[in-house]
DNA sequence: TTCCAACCCGTAGACTCGCTACGTATGAAG
DNA sequence: CTTCATACGTAGCGAGTCTACGGGTTGGAA
């Protein structure tokens, strides 16, 4: 998979992630490979500044909590994140509707 | 439509809208319009640039031609650019499966 | 006849954000 | 005592889309 394809995109990945579960990152990263089918293996260079950015922009919230010696930070969605999510979903059935008319099938639909 | 979704995406569009057809740089921009129901309003930054760096990659050929006194550069696919084109859509669909995947209703689909 | 919209091409530079590469640390297994 | 999985993080790069220009023609409206 091409690199720049998750452009814009892994905003919604992420609070769908976290939609009804506090995970912290690396099991993010890790629902993220399940749920995809492996397709998709994020380094965390991407993951982490990114759930610092979804919480700066007040969609995410998060707690350290310490696990067997290990400190793991945990996020959760916010009320905003909850909004953010319902919107990112209308957004990428837009955006796949838009790319399908044009990638769809031959050369014409219908000449208007 | 935020302006970063489209990253990785164009040269599929591009492609597709020349399949099959010769159009010109202005004609790709409104076929790309009309095939996304408007969704899709790139502007000329956009789609010149990417049109030669197809071009540089053998994707697509282009020949100028004048229409009534107006210049215009009009492209049409390589055999390569068939394969490629071939190639996009696979990718496509790669894509989606994997992000509807994530997005895909609900907490857990099955608890692995 | 003057003006403006539509047509048509193009480049320079900014900006964004995912990725590479790196650094740190703990616990368990070998 | 080394190695691997777990777990966090940052700095800087790179690629590609967008903004903002600039150039030129045609045809119709005012």
């Amino acid at each position: 998979m091409k690199p720049d394809v998750l452009r814009g995109h892994l905003d919604a990945l992420l609070l769908a992630t976290l939609d009804g579960r506090r995970l912290h990152g690396y099991a993010i990263i890790e629902a993220l490979q399940l749920r995809s089918g492996g397709a998709l293996d994020l380094p965390t260079g991407t993951v982490y500044p990114a759930l610092r950015r979804l919480e700066r922009a007040g969609y995410v919230s998060s707690e350290w909590s310490t696990v067997s010696g290990r400190q793991r930070r945990t996020y959760h969605l916010t009320k905003a994140g909850q909004r953010a999510l319902v919107q990112e979903r209308t957004a990428w059935r837009e955006f796949t509707a838009a790319i399908e008319g044009v990638l769809g099938e031959g050369p014409w639909p219908a000449q208007a």
